[in-house]
DNA sequence: GATTTTACGTA
DNA sequence: CGTACGTAAAATCT
């Protein structure tokens, strides 16, 4: 039996679970691995250990942990055992005895118990009432136990410690006072708007919308983040006001539009709805607090309700969207502006007020491309379908035959029973990011191929090949609009938005991370396409035909990546190489050997650049591939059809004659080190807060080159449109490269105008150097040729 | 019907 | 022991 510990005159209790070994062997509540996690958290908060109340709700230490012992329906856990009673008794005495002005909820039992609360997800960080003590107030957070298995939540435990402990010091403060009017006449609406509008302020706004079509039907507006008023525009699927009110209301918003700056969440999607449903424009739409949370914390959660629960004094509002959708989109209103003002002082402390409004500065090109959209020839299609159906068709007669029976093959289920039980083969096993991981069974595509060269049967060939037509048909069979256009909703912030247009979905939690390159997604707005345009393969692009007439221009960084390494490692040799080769004709570098990958080879084989071989040019590209991104030997071997043992002879053979490279990943592992912290060399900065090893190292690595290249590209994409957009129409942006669309006659002129928003100075160690343009032309996206700016071409031409 | 897993497309 | 991203289809859970 553990006892509370601490204080008698302290103003902040923390309730944990339940003891584990180490508290039993010490008699004292938070002794072991979670004590010192507690202690470090505790600490980074601003306060220490021995100022606080420390229990938790078991006093015991249960069998095996196992905390469902101490319920008599097992991992259910809602028939409390008497012990368990007993254990809540204790705990309302001691909260009663010792009366903290705020407890700490650590993990969803304590919340449970002292809310009744369930979703430690939604509901931390936000003040509760103590069911057990009323009066008192509940602050949950996550248990510091979970925070041994993911380390990136220590940020929010740490947000929400601070906030526990500005409670503490004001015991009567719950929650901001503040009016959010739900249900306002139009005109009452309409006046409020025109009264904002007429002060010019910055406002929050939001809407609400209904699929199919994202018609705006709520809208909301703050001016000051205790006050926000939201109207309902429609009634079910009818407009609610008769056709004059409404327009009304359209033009108070479009004379806010006009009038005032404003403050979105995630207002890409907002305006760009405003913008096709409603032809409203925001002039001055300065702000976002999802931009603005990605300039700050790019590694953490940045929906509307996370970043409230971290920096506001505000009630939990998602429950509200239901019962009044009009009281939940007014708080988004009011919160919006609210979180804007605590994120814009800290974007300012922090120096990243550049990053926000960069990332700002790329909204207009963005909304543009997702309305415009990219057309997609019909013929081209429907030609593109037949022939997958049809190649289709005769492998599975061949397939059939060889294995005697049907075979979904998108069912690794059943390729599994085919390849390991049925043929006996030897199982192929899933790479592992680390070694602790389970092995896991895999028909994927290297595992084929695996036993392709096992067996030397071509079977495996001609599974590869079904699965892949079966693939690309689903970027080839899809709904076009009827303009025969597909569109997609481009993230500046990387993340996915939710069907709503609002937070973030987020599978899987690596994938905060969104190193400054956008994102492509199902557009919420136009549903039409596959989805994310960034991913179309090569044989699907040939349906986005130019109009006749028409051609479309390709320009990509020429060995992006590379160069950025070079210059970051101070490898000499690759810089004049990158140099030398600047703006040089294919020709002229292959006549030279400037060849990065024929030097590579130069520096494994030492047998001169001009004399490498084809072979060892493929080697060289390879090896040069899986060394900029830290592969190993094990990933290598396969691609060159060589043992792992040659592949790290090879690797070897490259480090020696390459120092820099791992002296450069040292560097960045003590920088680690420090603050946990890289800035690429557009200022922008990101912390890596997974657990420490190999697998943050890596994507630490990739870190700088990756984003400065997005970095580098966005900001290349904004000119172009800025300086060009009236005259260039541009379709796509794919990371390093950009790809419009012009009549045939301004192929030159939109060359050289990419070329100009393109080539931008980077620096590194005081040294400035530029990254090279290629260009390619051709009648669709899916059938480009090289092309050159002509020699004697000038963009003052035109 | 909703969520998770597997595989795979691009840079 | 490449990283980053999003989506389709099957598998699995509730």
């Amino acid at each position: 039996m553990i006892p509370t510990e601490g204080p008698a005159s302290a103003e902040i209790m923390l309730v944990g679970e339940a003891p584990g070994d180490a508290e039993v062997r010490a008699g004292r509540p938070f002794t072991g691995p979670s004590g010192s996690i507690l202690d470090r958290l505790l600490q980074e908060a601003g306060i220490s250990r021995h100022e606080v109340l420390l229990t938790n709700v078991c006093r015991d230490k249960p069998p095996g942990g196992d905390l469902s012992f101490f319920f008599l329906d097992g991992k259910k856990m809602s028939q409390p055992k008497p012990i368990f009673e007993s254990y809540i008794a204790m705990l309302k005495h001691d909260i009663e005895v010792y009366r903290p002005t705020v407890i700490i909820a650590l993990g969803q039992m304590a919340m449970k118990v002292l809310t009744g609360l369930h979703g430690i997800k939604e509901n931390r960080g936000f003040v509760n009432d103590c069911l057990l003590a009323p009066g008192v107030k509940v602050i949950t957070t996550y248990h510091p136990a979970i925070l041994n298995y993911d380390y990136k939540l220590s940020f929010t435990a740490v947000m929400d410690f601070r906030k526990a402990i500005r409670h503490a010091k004001r015991p009567s403060f719950w929650y901001t006072e503040r009016t959010l009017v739900d249900n306002p006449t139009a005109q009452e609406f309409i006046d409020y708007c025109d009264e904002v509008a007429d002060k010019g302020e910055v406002i929050g706004f939001d809407v609400e919308t209904k699929s199919p079509g994202a018609h705006i039907n709520i809208l909301g507006v703050s001016h000051r983040s205790d006050y926000a008023m939201s109207l309902d525009i429609m009634n079910g699927i009818n407009p609610k006001y008769d056709e004059q009110t409404e327009l009304r209301v359209w033009q108070a918003i479009s004379n806010l539009a006009n009038k005032c700056p404003v403050v979105m969440q995630n207002g890409n999607y907002d305006t760009a709805v405003a913008l096709h449903n409603n032809g409203i424009y925001f002039k001055h739409y300065l702000s976002d607090t999802l931009i603005a949370a990605h300039s700050l914390w790019p590694e953490c959660p940045r929906s509307l309700g996370y970043l409230a629960s971290v920096v506001l004094d505000v009630p939990a509002w998602k429950h509200t969207s239901r019962e009044s959708p009009t009281l939940y989109n007014a708080a988004d209103a009011a919160n919006t502006l609210g979180i804007w003002n605590v994120l814009s002082v800290l974007m300012d402390s922090y120096g990243v007020r550049p990053i926000h409004d960069f990332e700002m500065s790329q909204m207009p090109v963005s909304i543009m491309l997702q309305l415009q959209g990219i057309y997609v020839d019909r013929v081209k299609q429907a030609e593109l379908l037949k022939a997958i159906h049809e190649r289709g068709i005769a492998l599975d007669e061949v397939l059939f035959k060889a294995i005697g029976r049907k075979v979904n093959l998108g069912s690794p289920k059943q390729l599994q029973q085919l390849l390991y039980i049925d043929m006996g083969l030897p199982v192929q096993y899933k790479r592992r990011k680390n070694a602790s991981e389970p092995r896991r069974a895999t028909t994927n595509e290297e595992a084929l191929r695996k036993l392709q060269q096992h067996t030397n049967n071509p079977l495996f060939e001609l599974i590869i090949e079904r699965k892949k037509l079966d693939k690309l048909r689903t970027f080839v069979d899809i709904d076009l609009s009827p303009e025969s256009r597909v569109h997609t909703c481009y993230n500046i912030t990387g993340a996915t938005s939710t069907k709503e247009g609002k937070g973030l979905v987020v599978d899987d939690e690596d994938q905060h991370k969104s190193f400054a390159r956008w994102s492509s997604s199902a557009s919420i707005i136009l549903p039409f396409g596959s989805g994310n345009l960034q991913n179309i393969p090569s044989a699907a692009r040939k349906m986005y035909i130019a109009p006749p007439g028409f051609k479309y221009v390709q320009a990509d960084y020429k060995q992006a990546e590379a160069v950025v390494v070079a210059y970051l490692i101070g490898d000499n040799k690759l810089k004049r190489l990158f140099q030398e080769s600047f703006g040089k004709s294919s020709e002229e570098c292959e006549a030279n050997g400037w060849d990065i990958h024929k030097i590579t080879a130069d520096m494994i084989f030492r047998c001169g650049v001009e004399n490498v071989t084809k072979d060892q040019r493929k080697v060289g590209k390879l090896t040069r591939h899986a060394t900029n991104y830290s592969a190993g030997p094990g990933v290598l071997a396969p691609k060159l059809g060589i043992s792992t043992k040659a592949a790290k002879t090879l690797l070897d053979a490259f480090h020696l004659a390459c120092p820099m490279l791992s002296i450069w990943h040292s560097r960045i592992q003590r920088e680690l080190q420090a603050t946990r912290t890289l800035t690429n060399l557009l200022g922008r900065k990101h912390r890596f807060l997974d657990r420490w090893g190999d697998s943050l190292f890596r994507s630490a690595y990739a870190y700088i080159p990756q984003s400065t290249v997005g970095d580098l590209l966005n900001k290349a994409l904004v000119r172009l449109y800025d300086n060009f957009g009236e005259e260039i129409d541009i379709q796509l942006q794919l990371h390093d490269a950009i790809y419009c669309l012009v009549p045939e006659e301004k192929v030159q002129y939109c060359m050289a105008a990419m070329k100009e928003s393109m080539l931008i100075p980077l620096e590194f160690n005081g040294e400035e150097f530029m990254i090279d343009v290629d260009f390619k032309v051709g009648d669709s996206w899916g059938d480009l040729y090289d092309a050159e700016i002509e020699e004697d071409w000038e963009l003052e031409e035109e």
